[in-house]
DNA sequence: TAGTGGTCTAGACCACCAC
DNA sequence: TGGTGGTCTAGACCACTAC
């Protein structure tokens, strides 16, 4: 039951230990769903306990374990399936976690000049532009989630020849890498809007023939944001249907 | 700026600290909405700087502040209103906050056997029994949120005479209280998850009359949890039309 | 009683920012 | 350069659970 991995001081020896544990959980070590005891992992790493506490922290907030005071910390099994509304997701990798296969249709690539409301929210002068991508996530080959991203051009200028930037792999898959990676301008964090709708009432009703036009519609907008609290990207999520769960963990 | 209270051994100490700089927040304090130096917010509550992290981490997750590294802590103004999808909310206050004024109408109370998914959900024997409470909340007189409590009768049982429990303010306002004071039982986390539907789809159309049948309605279903990882509450709601913002904050 | 997680401390060093 | 937040350590004591 030994790690073979120690962190070593490259990132922070925190995200290193909590991708470790993270990677762990997902391929079933640790038998009878239980972790060794914070002691046990302070050794196993070779970091003090606080810095293993900080990390069962974060692991508890995303909703993996779960810990009771004399007993241990566990895995909670119920969401082994991870909880997008809990943590940064790749919807790549959500579908295929669901259970289907994923694919991904590039609508439309642009660079645009943005309209007043998107200039406020990204402060843009009215000379800069935007680039603005649409795309359909599909899930064992039928539309599942249409999605719209808008990412001023300041964040990725002078790092793509146009032609780069508009294909269709350039942000997908991997958007958090593409901001991390490519821009040097890794997401922070993200500012999200939940609220209801109903296909009829959308614009892009076309790409969901098959479904009928009642079908309600989860949407979800989120604003990401970049080490310096800028907004770098705007992300506007469609899930017709209720095709996937969208579970959350609220700790008291 | 010096802050007069000074937290005493009773709750924890990073709790006591916590409510006091969320009021301290909410009320305004902190010109120019820049918190003290953490050396400073230690000095004067008398407690480690870790103590003063771990407060910070947490209001930091709530949404209520942001951190610049080399240059202070920060009150995130936006999110003065509450976002409920980060924390236990009184939907009382939250309707409040929301500028409106808030009311409450119970459309039921009664102790009923449980249908075999309830039974399942919160492992009753069959011969045990649950509260079941329907009720509205309303702001500025017009139903806004249809909310359904289901509570296994093993929470409260002795508690209560059957009449102080019908009564319609047996549970709310302060539904979190209800639990932590009256039951001895407060709760540790909810488990939630989010959908969108349709108001003629769902079976209480009639106690929104007057709103179009095709409004959206946003479905958040919580199960709430005791600190022995036992649910013991199901709390159902439907919010038609987005008229409250539900925002959320991720952090990476 | 032994072992677990929960809380808290005191102190060190680093990375970043403004001046 | 001085002050801020970010990271990490080592160790203490408490509260709880199981045996």
């Amino acid at each position: 039951m030994a790690n073979k991995r120690i962190p070593q001081r490259q990132s922070s020896i925190t995200s290193q230990v909590l991708d470790i544990l993270i990677e762990n959980i997902r391929e079933g070590a640790y038998e009878e769903e239980a972790l060794p005891s914070e002691y046990q992992l302070a050794h196993e790493f070779e970091v003090s306990r606080a810095t293993i506490r900080s990390v069962l922290d974060r692991l508890e907030t995303l909703g993996l374990i779960y810990r009771r005071q004399g007993v241990g910390t566990f895995i909670r099994k119920s969401s082994q399936i991870s909880n997008p509304l809990n943590q940064f997701v790749n919807f790549y990798d959500l579908i295929r976690d669901n259970g289907f296969e994923p694919g991904l249709e590039q609508l439309s690539a642009e660079l645009v000049n943005p309209d007043m409301d998107i200039r406020e929210r990204f402060h843009l002068e009215s000379d800069q532009r935007v680039l603005e991508v649409q795309k359909l996530f599909l899930a064992n080959g039928d539309p599942i989630i249409y999605c719209k991203n808008i990412i001023p051009e300041w964040v990725f200028s002078g790092k793509f020849t146009p032609d780069e930037l508009l294909r269709p792999d350039a942000i997908e898959p991997g958007f958090l890498s593409f901001f991390e990676k490519k821009c040097q301008q890794p997401l922070k964090y993200f500012i999200s809007d939940v609220r209801a709708e109903i296909l009829i009432r959308l614009p892009f009703l076309n790409m969901f023939k098959h479904l009928d036009p009642l079908t309600p519609v989860l949407v979800i907008s989120e604003i990401g944001f970049n080490q310096q609290d800028v907004p770098i990207v705007e992300s506007i999520e469609y899930h017709p249907g209720n095709r996937m769960d969208f579970k959350l963990i609220r700790i008291g």
